[in-house]
DNA sequence: TAGATTGTTAATCGATTAACAATC
DNA sequence: TAGATTGTTAATCGATTAACAATC
């Protein structure tokens, strides 16, 4: 039986970075990058990026460095962006529309395909292309269009709740931008976005 | 002479987080709490906020915890959130328009005073109370203004040179929405809120 | 006083980095 | 082959956690 490594999620928050970095060169027309080379552009040790990478696999050329389309085809792989991963969006407010029309144009796998607002007047307003569903259209919306994550764009007191129901869909990721933690059973993964803490955090360092 | 330790990023991140808390718990109208009811509550290691706190002072009673106005007041002090904190807005696209709504309403010392974009167009729109500078007015602004922080809200192709202006008018605190790296000298502090990144590392979750 | 809880030390855990044999 | 650079081990660094004396 081969040892399962629990990887890091500091390293996972790495691995988009690499790509978007090797999707720039790929625009340069480079073929091959050193991890030495890697490291001054991203500001990073590299040592660490080698290890990174080694953690999935032998994707570099001992002597060359790593070929540029290769290892980008093999992050998408390892992310799980080689397929659309599609995305509702709950709370359609300022932040949430935004959020919703800035992803449209952004040509990546994570979409946001369905969006829902628990306020009545919101109910059929459209977003770009999409109509904005009531909550008790989630259930269903979700099964229809096989969405797997989901962005919680709510005010704080109605976040826990959307939570809730997220997870009761069966939805096991969520970008939170809500400014309030979220309880969340095991095997559930939430990554906090609120911009007001980040903003207070920032504060510190003037 | 008194040994300055460097406070690590980790800990000055979840200081707003305590922050947020206490003052949920000054809404319930509830005097004390101890490390042992926050970490259960906010899902940290008790040992942990005890040493968090340490670092700034001796804030606790021992047998009893810690009194919930004092130490939020001290870590509003910590955080420098006691005055309002200036900032500059640059890129008022859906994102950024959106931010500047958005933080309109909240009811927070870090303040969106001054929005800024370099497409021709969008000077002199109004977004909520405030008017679209040029970029040209940058400096002036940030002087008459007292602006010490910004917000990076603009494509990924313009962000660097923003940063460059920025820093160039004496900014030395940057959130940056843009999905870019951006390079800069040593004693700016760059926080990456980058939201197609986010849900790229989430995509590894699923 | 007895019970509770802090602040802090020491132990543990985990991540980063340096160094280098392997090898293209 | 000589030079370059990987993948990986070992050393280092730093953060988290357990444990407990101090003390309210």
């Amino acid at each position: 039986m081969t040892k399962i490594h629990k990887i890091p999620d500091v390293v996972i928050k790495r691995l988009p970075i690499y790509l978007r970095y090797l999707q720039q060169l790929m625009e340069r027309d480079i073929d091959t990058v050193s991890s030495q080379q890697m490291g001054e552009d991203l500001n990073l040790n590299p040592a660490q990026i080698r290890k990174d990478l080694s953690i999935f696999g032998d994707f570099g050329v001992k002597g060359m460095g790593y070929r540029v389309t290769e290892l980008a085809e093999k992050l998408i792989s390892i992310l799980g962006l080689d397929k659309q991963i599609n995305i509702a969006l709950v709370g359609v407010g300022n932040l949430g529309a935004a959020l919703c029309q800035y992803n449209r144009y952004q040509n990546t796998s994570t979409k946001i395909v369905a969006i829902f607002d628990g306020h009545p007047a919101k109910v059929g307003q459209k977003i770009g292309n999409l109509v904005v569903h009531p909550m008790e259209d989630l259930s269903k919306v979700v099964k229809e269009l096989n969405i797997k994550m989901a962005i919680i764009a709510v005010p704080a007191q109605a976040a826990q709740g959307v939570a809730d129901q997220l997870i009761d869909c069966g939805i096991k990721v969520i970008l939170n931008f809500a400014p309030t933690l979220i309880q969340v059973p095991p095997g559930i993964k939430v990554q906090n976005a609120d911009v007001t803490t980040e903003l207070q955090s920032l504060a510190y360092y003037l």
